[in-house]
RNA sequence: GGGCGCGUAGCUCAAUGGAAGAGCAGUGGCCUUUUAAGCCAUUGGUUGAGAGUUCGAGCCUCUCCGCGCUCACCA
């Protein structure tokens, strides 16, 4: 480990501390109380006894975030999981060496555990009046911390680590500064806790399906490749949970879901990361109308249990979860935009020419489904501000959903959008092997010239779906983009503890 | 992958092609109720890496590395 000149400063700290028969490191700590529960306890004494003295004792640990350090008089202050306190150290309760000690030793970054019992400072502040204190962990490298800046009588507040490179890369040394940043983190994990608590309340049961997969499917997306060296086999890391998650259902698991990590080998952007977090569940005996009203339930219960409120705000705008949510019709979300009647252009060159008419580029050969998929990312998501459900989908670009009855070229699927985004997709499962079976060769003949587009066929959910699969809807949402609605984020980077980054080149 | 922008002290940022700076942090002093403590003094730089142009490059040119935005991609 290279050190810096601070950091060899705070080493030769370490070492004058062991040659005083001070170990910057100790085993064991005596921490008694989390600043919390000081603080709490100190509140309710006050209620109870004004104007008394506080005798009880406290033995606090945590990290040194400041230091105000006078000639006979020391504050500072200490941060743990709980909260953050005052402490003061002064002459008279310490004597001068340890007071010494604390100057010559103590920085900000180190973890410390004083002792002493609870009072108010001259400016009113609950402040730990130390009696005793040692070091519980010496900090080597100083926190990237800045202080504010005062310019012209202006006040300038600096981010205290506002650069994203360092703040990723180095994720615990931002978690460490910005308590922001570790608020987010207890949200997503409690975002996460709802979502299992709304599943189970339902008569879902959590599962783990194969995250190594000999086929990948279940969306379109490139893959991760890996190998199994004892096997001599090629594996995939998975796109979806989907396929393991209706092979369930045909073994009479009628209510699963499954939360846990994707995989897709694609380009990464604010909203898009290598590896995130989706929810899927599979629902026996429903289809998409009752998944929809379920996914208003659940996503607005979450918000509720989480944030305590239905509306939240996201990029500058009030988001309304309330149920029931906006319901847009695919052909008629089209048309309202931009004029062009899907259901009149029943092949892809026709619609590209109608679109063309209108202004609107598209990759050539594009399909159909493509086509229509260009013009809702293009047209309508963006404008998805408050949540909204788009229904009834082009068939061809889902293969694994149920037609709505009477229009083979329709499937009953839905995706939920909020804020510009597009959160979740949800269809009425095709349960029909025979109908399945044409839908994957159709999807290999469409994209037979496309190898980023092709996928394998996978003959064990085929055969799967050969022993009878119920009626079911299923549902995918990714959890960091819900985390992101959440907490008012703007790049899925913030959400994700340590998102991907380019590696490094070593000189 | 394409386009645009950025990279200077531990952190946040300055610096017409002409002597590399500030605030905070650090270090040494003074200071027993501070909280962005204060006052005095002071250390700290391969300006992302490499090459080029120039009498002279943080600044101009090229290559590379990384980050951001954006486009492409993403049933």
């Amino acid at each position: 480990m290279e050190l810096n000149e601070l950091e060899k400063i705070r080493a030769e700290k370490i070492n004058a501390m062991r040659s005083q028969g001070i170990e910057p490191y100790p085993t064991r700590s005596e921490v008694d109380h989390s600043i919390r529960q000081a603080l709490d306890a100190f509140a309710q004494f006050e209620a109870d006894h004004q104007d008394e003295p506080f005798s009880e004792t406290f033995i606090l640990g945590g990290r040194i975030r400041s230091i105000r350090s006078m000639g006979k008089l020391a504050f500072a202050h200490i941060e743990d999981g709980s909260g953050r306190i005052q402490i003061m150290l002064r002459l008279n309760e310490l004597g001068e060496e340890a007071l010494a000690q604390f100057k010559d030793y103590f920085d900000l970054g180190d973890f410390i555990q004083a002792g002493g019992t609870l009072m108010r400072s001259r400016t009113g502040e609950v402040t730990l009046l130390v009696s005793s204190f040692k070091m519980l962990a010496k900090a080597v490298s100083p926190l990237p911390a800045a202080k504010d800046e005062e310019v012209d009588g202006q006040i300038i507040r600096h981010a205290t680590l506002s650069d994203p490179e360092t703040r990723f890369r180095q994720r615990y040394a931002d978690l460490a500064i910005n308590e922001e940043v570790r608020e987010i983190f207890r949200v997503r994990s409690a975002v996460v806790r709802a979502l299992q608590r709304f599943m189970d309340s339902h008569g879902f049961i959590e599962v783990e399906t194969p995250i190594l997969q000999p086929i990948y499917g279940g969306a379109a997306a490139q893959p991760f490749t890996t190998h199994h060296n004892q096997l001599h086999q090629d594996l995939y890391l998975r796109i979806s949970f989907e396929l393991y998650l209706k092979r369930l259902l045909v073994g009479g698991l009628d209510r699963v879901y499954e939360i846990g990590r994707d995989f897709r080998n694609e380009g990464v952007s604010f909203k898009h990361n290598p590896e995130f977090t989706q929810l899927e569940f599979y629902w026996a005996y429903a289809d998409y109308l009752k998944v929809m009203e379920f996914t208003e339930q659940m996503v607005s219960t979450v918000a509720r249990e989480v944030l305590n409120t239905q509306k939240v705000q996201f990029k500058g705008q009030e988001l309304d979860l309330t149920p029931p949510w906006k319901r847009v019709e695919l052909r008629q979300g089209i048309l309202d935009a931009c004029g062009i009647d899907i259901d009149q252009y029943p092949d892809a060159p026709s619609l590209l020419k109608a679109m063309n008419a209108k202004g609107l580029t598209a990759k050539p050969d594009s399909t159909r489904g493509k086509l229509i998929d260009a013009l809702i990312g293009d047209l309508l998501e963006p404008n998805f501000i408050q949540p909204t459900f788009l229904y009834n989908y082009p068939r061809d670009i889902s293969p694994l959903a149920k037609n709505v009855p009477n229009n083979p070229a329709v499937v009953e699927r839905f995706e939920g959008f909020m804020g510009g985004m597009e959160l979740c997709n949800s269809f009425t499962e095709l349960n029909d092997p025979l109908e399945q079976e044409k839908r994957f060769i159709e999807m290999g003949r469409a994209y037979e010239n496309d190898d980023e587009e092709r996928h394998p066929m996978d003959e064990d959910y085929l055969q799967a779906m050969s022993y009878g699969m119920p009626p079911n809807g299923g549902f995918g949402m990714g959890i960091d983009r819900l985390v992101m609605l959440l907490t008012n984020t703007t790049s899925i980077r913030e959400v994700i503890l340590f998102p991907h980054l380019r590696e490094r080149e070593e000189e």
